[in-house]
DNA sequence: AATGCGTGGCG
DNA sequence: TCGCCAAGCAT
């Protein structure tokens, strides 16, 4: 074994942390551990993982529940879509595998929702084989150890990173190896202020010679995200409220909503926008009644400000025929899966009593 | 290959 | 307050 692997494994043994999904780990386990993990941080996860594996403990129960109770449990984690590739995932599996995760490498790469990392790691940390992740962590390691100066995402840069870490792999414990990596990126090689003096590696990191860890890793500038002004109708009846459900893709696919829109040109004020959105969307006619909160939010590519109004229906309106609506009194909103705003908005109405008829 | 996809924590 | 960043994947 290399000298770095063997003074990070060393690192990695006085110092790892316990998880929820490092005792015990199955493969099971390990694969929702790193779908949750995705683009999120390891404090966020765990008790969403708690959570999950008290429901579905195992590959079999989560394949048999319905999609709007795998929904419900991802509330709050983000990238939704991530919730319906393992439902999926693990249907396939059960199906097609007998229940059991396939152990290689390339298997493992056809299920939705797995992708080259994913698949590493579980083929590393479940079943010890050698494959190298290598995420944001192993790449802000790697690039600090070797002090490169190109912008993340480079090609050229890709490629060194990918034979540096197919390098450093040791061939016993590849998978405690990638999670050493990985929690030494989290908590000592970190984006900003690295801890440089609690570092296993500072001698050998030519970043830290050089004193640029501070700069590294290099990133393109990313462009401007709009910003967009939204409407939402919280549209009553005989005490219930209507929600709606957005479609299976997209931005929070699958999630329940109070409907409206975005503001166009074209709209001369904030209740034409919302009626309009809710002509055009379920070709419903409302009566805008009252404000209901100025909400705003940031999603990764635009941010919005969103006006709730109260609203009625016309006389004559009917929802019979919308399959994606749902009336629900403020209690039950709790049992559909919501964004974060519209859930601040679900919040609210259950604190507040609804305008009487 | 460039872009869309959530949310929370941090400085 | 606001931009940055996170155990990436799909298309």
């Amino acid at each position: 074994m290399n000298a770095l692997a063997a003074d990070l494994l060393r690192w990695y043994d006085a110092n790892a942390r316990v998880l929820p999904w490092r005792s015990n780990p199955s493969p099971y386990r390990i694969w929702v551990s790193e779908v949750m993990l995705q683009q999120t941080q390891v404090e966020t996860v765990i008790p969403y993982f708690e959570r999950f594996m008290q429901r579905f403990s195992n590959l079999e129960a989560l394949a048999k529940a319905n999609q709007a109770e795998v929904l419900q449990l991802w509330e709050g984690l983000g990238y939704y879509s991530r919730a319906h590739n393992l439902h999926k995932a693990a249907q396939l599996v059960l199906q097609k595998h007998e229940g059991q995760l396939p152990h290689t490498y390339a298997e493992l790469l056809t299920l939705p929702g797995v992708g080259s990392y994913i698949a590493s790691a579980i083929a590393s940390i479940a079943f010890q084989q050698p494959f190298p992740t290598l995420d944001a962590n192993c790449r802000r390691v790697y690039i600090r150890l070797l002090n490169l100066q190109a912008p993340l995402g480079t090609p050229a840069l890709e490629r060194k990173l990918g034979e540096y870490a197919e390098q450093l792999l040791p061939q016993e414990r590849p998978g405690d190896f990638n999670q050493a990596v990985m929690e030494l990126g989290e908590r000592i090689c970190t984006p900003k202020t690295p801890l440089c003096e609690q570092c296993p590696l500072q001698n050998i990191c030519q970043a830290f010679a050089q004193g640029t860890q501070n700069s590294l890793p290099q990133r393109y500038a990313k462009p401007p995200v709009p910003h967009y002004t939204v409407t939402a109708a919280v549209i009553t009846q005989d005490q219930q409220v209507l929600i709606a459900q957005r479609p299976a893709n997209g931005l929070l696919g699958g999630l329940w909503e109070f409907p409206g829109g975005k503001l166009e040109p074209q709209d001369v004020s904030l209740e034409d926008c919302l009626k309009r959105e809710i002509r055009e969307e379920l070709g419903l006619e409302i009566t805008v009644e009252k404000e209901f909160g100025v909400y705003h939010h940031a999603y990764t590519h635009f941010k919005i400000t969103l006006h709730a109004f109260l609203c009625t229906l016309l006389p004559g309106q009917s929802t019979d025929s919308l399959r994606h609506v749902r009336w629900v009194k403020p209690a039950q909103l709790t049992d559909f899966a919501m964004g974060k705003v519209d859930r601040q908005i679900a919040r609210r109405l259950q604190q507040s009593p609804l305008p009487a008829p």
